[in-house]
DNA sequence: CTTCTTTCGCTACGAGTCGTAGCGTATATC
DNA sequence: GATATACGCTACGACTCGTAGCGAAAGAAG
């Protein structure tokens, strides 16, 4: 992600071994979980030797990170045409992620380690958080072209609205796939699709917002 | 929980012991999270032997999953008269559980280590997921007993009806505190029960579920 | 081609933790 | 009192983390 790789003098640090590390510690993680996976074992995996690791990162935590983030640079936002179909489409798109082994004991680890580590969590909100509301806005920004959404939402309702959608959809998916440990099945999609998209459309019989 | 507590011959086991592991086990779980906790420091907290956790628990998850299961018994279900104070009370009741800060770290990574661990997820599900399920049932069944909900809803579907909305409420407090990291405030619960309401009392403008 | 700089693999190390074993002692029931 | 279990204490092997030092390899600069 930070590519800024000013070429300096000596022998260049091999980009195979940083790609063959990334790949070990997410193959590691899928096998191990975070607890299980120990930085002599994604060494030996990615055919290297372990001060390697240390040169690139300064820790297990940061490995992580990185190695996870890449599998969020997948996800994209597609204007189908309807926001109902760009929701399903969100939606499917992060169940599947989630849905891949290696991603499964990742994540939760990892916003475990970061629920505790503030620099971790920092890191965390950049690679992941922060593009992934980046998408959701995007899709937002779409429906209110298409004119699908309410017509009195200001910038700053624009935000709110935006992180409550976030926090839903990525929590439930989540909920449902990594805690309550059930698949996202199209029609579960479908189900949860309409249980989102109402409110959004159409004005509830009561709004007390505002009253704080 | 497993109380069958037959009294046998010999000494029999400290009950304050149990409670003053618990407690430290909580307190070192809030301080330094769930990778900084080692049994040892636990023990010195609860003033016993490190082998003393070692007789009752046989690892250091299982001793976490019963230190936090506690916490979630707080949690009830009130029928206060109307879908959208039960709903509110049950995001308002769970919010304030995941701000104490011995549940911030040690829900994740408890979910965490469950995803990986087969024993330890079905622990984790009889002893949290479970309960939990039967309070959104409990408000359902009385939210129906009022006519606040569709008439239509079979047996089946309102099985289904309670996971999506356990799924959804649960994902979303988890991921807006635990991952976002931001907190829960009451404008926030009443903006996301709005969110949730309208699509289980009216119908949505269109209903394509059953397609799989 | 020569020199220089950096990376690489290897081995070894100290510190810390896990989970277990053995012992003498304390505290209950029979 | 006899017996059986829990308890505190110490020590232990195995494992992991993250670091240090070494010679060799691989590019960059001259």
């Amino acid at each position: 992600m930070t590519e800024a790789a000013a070429p300096r003098k000596g022998r260049p640090r091999s980009a195979d071994a940083d790609a063959a590390i990334l790949a070990a510690t997410r193959e590691a993680l899928a096998e191990l979980g975070w607890g299980g996976v120990t930085m002599g074992d994604v060494a030996v995996r990615a055919g290297v030797a372990k001060t390697t690791l240390y040169r690139r990162w300064p820790s297990k935590n940061e490995l992580v990170v990185d190695a996870v983030a890449v599998l969020f640079d997948e996800l994209r936002m597609a204007d189908l045409g309807s926001l109902r179909a760009d929701i399903e489409a969100v939606v499917r798109q992060f169940a599947g992620l989630l849905a891949r082994p290696e991603s499964q004991a990742a994540l939760l680890a990892l916003f475990a380690e970061a629920s505790r580590d503030p620099a971790l969590r920092r890191r965390v909100r950049e690679a992941i958080i922060d593009p992934q509301k980046r998408l959701v806005h995007q899709g937002r920004a779409a429906a209110q072209a298409r004119g699908e959404l309410a017509p009195d939402a200001g910038p700053e309702a624009a935000r709110e609205d935006v992180d409550i959608i976030f926090d839903t959809i990525a929590g439930a998916v989540e909920h449902r796939m990594l805690v309550s440990g059930e698949c996202a099945s199209p029609e579960w999609i479908s189900r949860f699709t309409t249980l989102l998209l109402t409110p959004l459309t159409s004005k509830p019989d009561q709004n007390p917002a505002g009253s704080v």
